[in-house]
DNA sequence: ATGTGC
């Protein structure tokens, strides 16, 4: 029996079909391990488009890593590591790579209930888009909610919501409903530079470029009604959805430790096969500092969304007149999809109990792992500790934005996404074409007029430019993302909804 | 993504 669908060929890069979704590159020459992508053959022909299957196969030569390097259904290129990638590597005797978590350190998500329906809304969108954009700052440089010091930027890195929450910019719900409860304490504000410091003064709160917005969506479709019911979604309510980063501090955070590894590290560089893979040995003074680092730029973010919030509560008090608790504006979840964590996993294991490949292993043991998901999302099932109580029972919320134009979804950690993926899914659609191929494709005033005649969609911006490169022409079909998260039960679908109004910068 | 380069 032949099956022509069983192999794969990108530029000299085979792809095995081990089973529906799943597609191998085996392990051969210098690679540590196999690496696997998630897609269907339409997105996998995306995939083997440009250079992401051979950003993954560099993946696998990280010192340490752990079987599979994995690659979403989203998956494309990014700095040294796919965006849409995860690289789980030993943190006793692997690395941490900061090119395997991105430069927008905690670049995440976060849904805001409400128990708005969509005609509460409707008629007012331009109402309501007008004063979100007046009072969220956006776009490049500085401006944000807060305009702070470098004394307070440090509590910020150190402490995160906790810090919100003590200055009255959430409370305690906001912390209970994010990942880590929005603070890491690996933190360590020392390690962050003066220089990310001083741009993450002037930067709390506040939206930046690019791919961020803020939307306001209404529900369109619940799949699965016992679980939407748990996070409080109903067809028709009205949600917000944020999703930002930590902004110039995390940027220059990841640029210093970049260049510190270079210098420092040279040795490890050399053994990789893209110097954009830099890397820190575990156990090395600059991976704990790097990490530490890394900590407090992730707190950053999550102050970043807090307030956005905070400021989201007080523009919907205004515009409909009722305080943010009867509207019900509750934060639903935070997740990060650009992060490093410490994460035990069972892994294959060698005779000196380190992680190895699943043909010369002798067993199976649990690992401390530096998880790097760069474009990918916690998606932890029903059950594990580290879920909200109130969502320990059906899985962790996990929140997958779409193009402006098209519907986003919410889902729920699956019960195979820990065997398949190190507890992990997609993160959104993922671009097809670069930005300036998008400027030249798309103008940023047509794509606002399409959206408003044709769709009912509200954008507002602070550059045209910024529009037509975010234009949902140049984002792949989030629907068919979803859908083998879904089949390969990593992500299970809970609901979609589809925006209503979008600031940007 | 990003005071839109190293």
């Amino acid at each position: 029996m032949t099956d022509d669908a069983a192999v794969r060929e990108f530029d000299g890069i085979r792809l095995e079909r081990v089973r529906e979704h799943v597609w191998e590159i085996p392990r051969e020459g210098e690679m540590g391990v196999a690496a696997r992508v998630l897609a269907s053959e339409e997105l996998l022909e995306q995939i083997g488009d440009d250079m992401t299957l051979e950003q993954l196969r560099n993946v696998t030569h990280l010192p340490g890593i752990a079987e599979p390097a994995v690659c979403m259904p989203d998956g494309h290129q990014g700095y040294g590591f796919p965006v849409g990638g995860v690289g789980a590597v030993d943190a006793e005797t692997g690395c941490i790579s900061p090119g395997a978590i991105g430069y927008d350190v905690n670049c995440g998500v976060r849904m805001v209930r409400t128990n708005l329906t969509y005609d509460d809304l409707r008629g007012r969108e331009a109402e309501l888009v007008d004063a979100l954009f007046a009072n969220i700052p956006s776009g490049l440089g500085g401006g944000g909610i807060v305009e702070t010091d470098r004394d307070t930027v440090e509590e910020i890195l150190e402490r995160g919501v906790d810090w919100a929450l003590e200055h009255g910019y959430a409370v305690r719900a906001d912390l209970e409903h994010c990942e880590d409860e929005g603070r890491r304490p690996d933190a360590d504000a020392d390690a962050v530079s003066e220089k990310a410091k001083d741009r993450g003064r002037t930067q709390v709160g506040s939206l930046g470029s690019g791919n961020h917005f803020l939307e306001v969506q209404r529900v369109t479709d619940v799949y699965r009604p016992d679980v939407a019911e748990a996070y409080g979604l109903e067809p028709d309510r009205i949600v917000v959805l944020i999703h930002c980063g930590s902004r110039g501090l995390g940027h220059q955070t990841c640029n210093d430790y970049l260049r510190r590894i270079e210098t420092e590290h040279a040795d490890l560089l050399d053994e990789l096969p893209d110097k954009e893979l830099a890397a820190a040995p575990a156990g090395s003074d600059l991976a704990e500092d790097y990490y530490g680092a890394m900590c407090a730029a992730i707190n950053f973010a999550w102050v970043n969304r807090q307030l956005i919030t905070h400021r989201t509560r007080r523009v919907f008090e205004r515009v409909f007149e009722e305080e943010w608790e009867t509207l019900g504006m509750d934060l639903l979840y935070d997740v990060a999809h650009n992060i490093g964590k410490k994460e035990v996993h069972e892994v294959d294991v060698d005779a000196d109990g380190r992680p190895t490949t699943a043909a010369e292993a002798v067993g199976r043991a649990e690992r401390e792992l530096y998880v790097h998901r760069k474009g990918a999302t916690r998606a932890f099932p029903a059950g594990r500790p580290e879920i909200p109580a109130a969502y320990r029972d059906v899985g962790q919320p996990v929140i997958i934005p779409g193009s402006m134009g098209a519907g986003s979804y919410v889902l729920r950690g699956g019960r195979n996404s820990m065997d398949v993926a190190f507890g992990s899914t997609a993160h959104g659609a993922g671009r097809t074409m670069s930005r300036t191929q998008a400027k030249k494709e798309f103008w940023g005033e047509t794509v606002q007029d399409e959206l408003r005649d044709q769709q009912q969609i509200h954008v507002k911006a602070q550059s045209g430019a910024t529009v037509a490169e975010e234009a949902p022409g140049v984002y792949k079909d989030v629907d068919e993302v979803v859908r083998v998260s879904e089949a390969l039960g990593i992500g299970d679908t809970v609901a979609r909804t589809f925006p209503v109004c979008n600031i940007k910068g």
